[in-house]
DNA sequence: TAAAGGATGAGGAGGAAT
DNA sequence: ATTCCTCCTCATCCTTTA
C-alpha cells in the first residue's frame, strides 16, 4: 500500500472530526480506493457496532403504551362479528396473486398507518388463535393479508403479512419461477409413479428427513410384485412423501430436497447459502426465510417511488429475502441497517451482500434487544430517515411443527414482536409521525 | 466433539356427511 | 348445528454416528 497516500487520506478524516483510529481502520478496510462517503459510513457502522457494551448501562425505555384492546366481545347485543377479529381466507391469494382473477377488495388504511415510513411485517398464517388479533392490534388495526406462495412458487408457504404498502400496479419478478414439481425438477420425471398425483409441495421447514426413510420406502416398493404397488403401500408412501417433502430422484428411490433446491424455489440466487458451516445450517436459514417472489410481488409497487433507492431498516434479516427481493426489483440498497443474531445467517447475507457488489452502507446489529433510542436517532441524522421497515419476527412459538413451545405470542422467541412495535414507534417519533 | 438422524402430536382448517 | 374424517405445520430434543 502506498503509505503517504494512506496518510493523507486518514488526515482527512482526522480532520473531518473522526478518531484516528477508526480513520485508519476504515482506510485499511476499505482501500486507497474507496470514497470518503464510504470511508465515513464505514466509520460510522464501526462505531454502532462498539455501542454494544455500553447499551446496558442506559436507562430502559418506556415502551408506547399498547393499544386499547377491543377484542370482540360475545355479550354484545346483536353485533355479528367484530373488525377486529381475523380470520383466514380459504384461498389465500390476498389482495390477489399473479395469474388469478382480480380480487376486489376495500383496502382502507387508518390515518396513524400511512407512511413514511412504509411498514411490511410477516409471520405463519397458521398460529394459535389470536395471534393474529393481537399484532393487527399493535399495527394500526391492519387487517393481515394471507398469502399462500404456492401462486409464486412450486411449494406452498402460507403466511400473513401486515403492511401499509399500497397494492395498486403489483408485478412479479421475472423470469417466472417454475410452479410445479414437474417444471422445477424436470429429471424427475421419469421416476414419477403414476399413483402419486403431487404437482407441488408443502411448506419447506428448518428440517428434513435422513436417507433411512428413503431407504425404508425403497424396500417396501421393491418387495411388491408388479409393475404397481397395493393400495396400501401406494398410501404409506405418498403420506412419509407429503409429510417430509420428499421427490422422486430414482426408481422407487425418494430424496429430501437439497439445500440448493430449496434455493430455487424460494426464489435466492444459486448457492446463496453457500457461506453455512453445515448442512443442517443450510436448512435452518433456508426454512426460516421468506419466498423472494412472493415478497417482491409486494414491494413491487415501490420501485417507482424509489428507483433512486431506498433506506431499509431490516429487522430478523435471515439471510436477507426482503433485501434480495429488493434488490431483483432493481431498487437501490442505499443504506440497510440489518439485525439479525445468527452468526450463520449473517454471514450468508454479507456474503451476498458482497457478491452483488452493493455499494450503499450496511450495518449489522446482532440482537434486536440492543438497540435504542440513540442508535436510531443517529442512523436517521445520518439517513435521512427510513423508507421501508422490513421485518419477519421469529415464528418459533408459533408454528404447528412446534411440540414442544407452541406458547404463542408470548414465548421466548415470539415475544420479539414487541420489540419490532417499539422500533417502529422510534422510528416514527424521530421522522416527525 | 460436532454433525446428522430419529422420535416426539397437538391443534386447527376444511370437507362431507348427518 | 353437530360429528367424523383428512390434511398440514418458518420445530425441539435426545440419541447415534463419524
Amino acid at each position: 500500500m502506498d503509505f503517504t497516500a494512506k496518510d493523507k487520506m486518514v488526515a482527512i478524516l482526522v480532520n473531518m472530526g473522526y478518531p484516528a483510529v477508526d480513520a485508519l481502520e476504515a482506510v485499511e478496510k476499505c482501500g486507497l480506493q474507496a470514497e470518503i462517503m464510504e470511508l465515513t459510513d464505514y466509520i460510522y457502522a464501526a462505531q454502532m457496532e462498539k455501542q454494544h457494551d455500553v447499551i446496558l448501562q442506559e436507562p430502559a425505555y418506556i415502551w408506547p403504551k399498547p393499544p386499547h384492546d377491543n377484542l370482540p366481545s360475545r355479550s354484545r347485543g346483536k353485533r355479528k362479528f367484530c373488525d377486529s377479529r381475523v380470520s383466514l381466507p380459504k384461498e389465500m391469494i390476498g389482495f390477489g396473486v399473479p395469474g388469478h382473477p382480480r380480487y376486489i377488495v376495500e383496502r382502507r388504511l387508518p390515518k396513524s398507518a400511512l407512511g413514511p415510513p412504509y411498514f411490511y411485517y410477516e409471520n405463519v398464517a397458521y398460529s394459535p388463535k389470536g395471534t393474529w388479533e393481537t399484532m393487527s392490534r399493535f399495527l394500526d388495526e391492519i387487517k393481515p393479508e394471507f398469502v399462500d406462495s404456492k401462486y409464486f412458487c412450486a411449494a406452498a408457504r402460507k403466511r400473513g403479512y401486515i403492511h401499509n404498502l399500497p397494492i395498486l400496479n403489483r408485478f412479479r419478478l421475472s423470469p417466472k419461477p417454475p410452479c410445479t414439481i414437474q417444471e422445477a425438477f424436470p429429471d424427475s420425471k421419469r421416476w414419477w409413479p403414476s399413483w402419486d398425483r403431487r404437482t407441488q409441495l408443502n411448506c419447506l421447514l428448518t428440517v428434513v428427513s435422513g436417507f433411512k426413510l428413503s431407504e425404508d420406502i425403497q424396500k417396501r416398493l421393491e418387495s411388491c410384485p408388479g409393475a404397481t404397488p397395493p393400495k396400501e403401500v401406494q398410501e404409506y408412501v405418498l403420506a412419509k412423501c407429503r409429510k417430509r417433502n420428499l421427490i422422486w430422484v430414482g426408481k422407487n428411490n425418494v430424496a429430501p430436497l437439497e439445500p440448493e433446491e430449496m434455493e430455487m424455489i424460494l426464489g435466492f440466487p444459486k448457492n446463496h447459502t453457500r457461506g453455512g458451516t453445515t448442512r443442517l445450517d443450510k436448512f435452518r436459514a433456508l426454512g426460516n426465510s421468506f419466498q423472494v417472489n412472493t415478497v417482491a410481488y409486494h414491494l413491487s409497487v415501490l420501485k417507482k417511488e424509489f428507483s433512486y433507492g431506498m433506506n431499509v431498516l431490516s429487522l430478523f434479516s435471515g439471510i436477507g429475502g426482503a433485501e434480495v427481493a429488493l434488490h431483483r426489483l432493481g431498487i437501490p440498497l442505499n443504506h440497510v441497517v440489518s439485525v439479525e443474531s445468527s452468526e450463520v445467517n449473517k454471514n450468508i447475507f454479507r456474503s451476498w451482500w458482497k457478491q452483488t457488489n452493493q455499494r450503499g452502507t450496511l450495518i449489522e446489529i446482532g440482537d434486536i434487544q440492543h438497540i435504542t433510542i440513540d442508535m436510531v436517532g443517529q442512523w436517521i441524522k445520518a439517513f435521512g430517515g427510513f423508507d421501508l421497515i422490513i421485518v419477519g419476527s421469529p415464528c418459533n412459538n408459533l408454528a404447528g411443527g412446534n411440540r414442544v413451545s407452541r406458547n404463542g405470542l408470548d414465548g421466548e422467541l415470539s415475544s420479539l414482536f414487541y420489540h419490532y412495535y417499539r422500533i417502529l414507534h422510534i422510528v416514527r417519533d424521530m421522522m416527525g409521525r
